[in-house]
DNA sequence: CTGTTAGCGCCTTCAT
DNA sequence: ATGAAGGCGCTAACAG
């Protein structure tokens, strides 16, 4: 149990310490250019006199900045997202801005009530992961006029500022990979989630004829992997090459297949998407498609940031793109 | 770009087409049991029609209460933490809290300045990832009076309350376990952070001697224990069985392992910590040190949660333990 | 059940 | 460079 909690102390007791008026010493922290040296050398000393610990919130409320940015994530332990979520926790930190964490779970339904009460607490900003899928709720955020930045998907209409790739053509560009080795017989393992629905559906769409699917539950994992590839053996033993909607998927896969005796790539190729930090290390090393996460969400960070200083962005929709990288478990050349 | 904003709607907008005083509004959505529920349709069908927002900085200034709890993480991407991250994130959701989250980046320099940032945004509660390192920190949490719960550790003074387990417990824990199974030529592939480190230590002194140790930095992965696991052969090439200070690690170690064409556990064993979602799944199967992480974070979210409504926490203490799981890796059945 | 009054702690505006 | 007033939007505390 700590201390009894002592009477709070507000810039109102630091001033008087500090022998100022309130504003003075208001300014001394917060706007120091305007106050003399020896001034703010004296509420200083005050403030650690004192132990002062300013209230943002009393801030903020006149100020109507609040320093704080909302993100909202499907789920906090989508590996995937990560990387993104960690430069924009660190270029938001650095720009002296706080996270405020939203989670969807998956759940359209409740990303209406996650946008609601993240708006309630005035974010200065808000960065989704994947686009807003209610119109009711892009007409809510375009009303509420702060920046907004949708990012790992990509529309010609988004709600404010976006930073993305296409889903569909990550899809199609796996598919076209896959044909150019003359490979057929094909399958995908694939979680549930809206975005990697999509890049099915550009697969699909490219390979010209539904093809083997495993479907999983959102977010997937290694476990998963493994049943979806039983999966997919069941579907096709005499499979060729499989797709998969992430690296930690396309592991399972590839442990399933080392389980059944299968070479990859030499009996089936394996091709993930993300590039999580493990993929090149493996044995097989794993093909993927590699996005620029960290990039997206830098970029996220300093949009938000621009327009947070009342900047305008020159380019407020940005497709960061996508490539394939070719490793092992696609490669001629078997580990 | 989003529209222009219009003037701020506030409670007073509302309670004016509700036809009804300021404050009945304001119970009509935060207090509606004192409300007739004809009020309170007619304010709710005001919100709808004004598309109000309420304004949560504005409320907790008067109400002293934020319904907001910072954690504190060394960093957002260490998957260790993420099922506690994910279950705090989601107890506090259901108890209509926000999570604020803030990172040291694994520098104690920069913990405290996370710790004042966050106090100044006025949170009801704490929670760290690991124990708060400066005692000039500690003090000035109990200073603040607000729920602060460490996690992942241990000890007997605990800022105010606490959930985790001794990390020398684990290492020596694991050690036993090496010693029970013959193992005399064994090393540690370890990140460096501080409780990684205990665990190291915790292990060298069950062994009784120093150990061949590769040290590598937090946050550790796959690639980082392939490195690992090159360093600690050159150390020692007839070492019979490792033990790591994450799963990451682990399977990279695993990896590099059967690179070189070494048999797991035949010629050499292997131990991580964690239980990662994939490590049960893996050729061969990891043992690992098993700890409740989702129990963590539910925990601490209960205690934080039961404090702020001012109940007193029966054991604010909680030593949640960790087993051992074997399996493949240092079975005496290999896959 | 509803309303009036008085701030929460700070920052903006206007003065000096 | 410093200060005095006023109010941000909301809710406790007390009335009716």
């Amino acid at each position: 149990m700590p201390s009894a909690p002592t009477k709070t102390i507000t810039l109102h007791d630091v001033a008087r310490a500090a022998g100022v008026s309130l504003i003075t010493a208001s300014r001394a922290l917060g706007n120091p250019s305007v106050v003399s040296p020896a001034t703010i050398a004296r509420v200083q000393a005050a403030v650690e006199a004192t132990g002062y610990i300013p209230n943002l919130l009393a801030g903020s409320l006149k100020s109507r900045r609040s320093r704080m940015v909302a993100a909202i994530v499907p789920a906090l332990a989508v590996a995937q997202f990560l990387p993104s979520l960690q430069t924009l926790t660190a270029g938001l930190a650095a720009g002296d801005y706080q996270l405020l964490l939203g989670e969807t779970g998956y759940d359209p339904a409740r990303e209406e009530a996650v946008i609601d009460t993240m708006l309630s607490r005035q974010p200065e900003g808000i960065v989704f992961t994947g686009l807003v899928g209610a119109e009711r709720s892009r007409e809510r955020l375009r009303r509420a006029g702060l920046p907004v930045v949708e990012t790992w998907d990509f529309t010609t209409r988004p709600v404010d500022m976006l930073v993305g790739f296409s889903q569909q053509q990550v899809g199609s560009a796996v598919a076209g990979y896959f044909l150019s080795r003359g490979w057929q017989r094909v399958g995908v393992a694939t979680a549930d989630d809206q975005r990697a629905m999509q890049r099915h559906a550009g697969f699909e769409a490219a390979i010209g004829r539904r093809v083997p699917t495993a479907k999983v539950p959102a977010p997937s994992n290694l476990a998963l992997g493994r049943r979806a590839m039983t999966d997919l053996l069941a579907q096709d033993p005499g499979l060729r090459a499989v797709a998969c909607s992430s690296d930690q998927l396309a592991q399972g896969v590839l442990v399933e297949a080392q389980a059944r005796g299968l070479r990859v790539p030499e009996d089936i190729a394996i091709c993930g998407f993300g590039n999580a930090d493990f993929s090149e290390h493996l044995l097989p090393s794993l093909s993927t498609v590699v996005v620029d996460g960290p990039g997206i969400g830098r970029r996220a960070a300093d949009m938000v940031l621009a327009r947070c200083r009342g900047e305008t962005v020159a380019s407020p929709v940005v497709d960061v793109g996508f490539r394939i990288v070719e490793r092992q478990s696609t490669g001629t050349a078997a580990a």
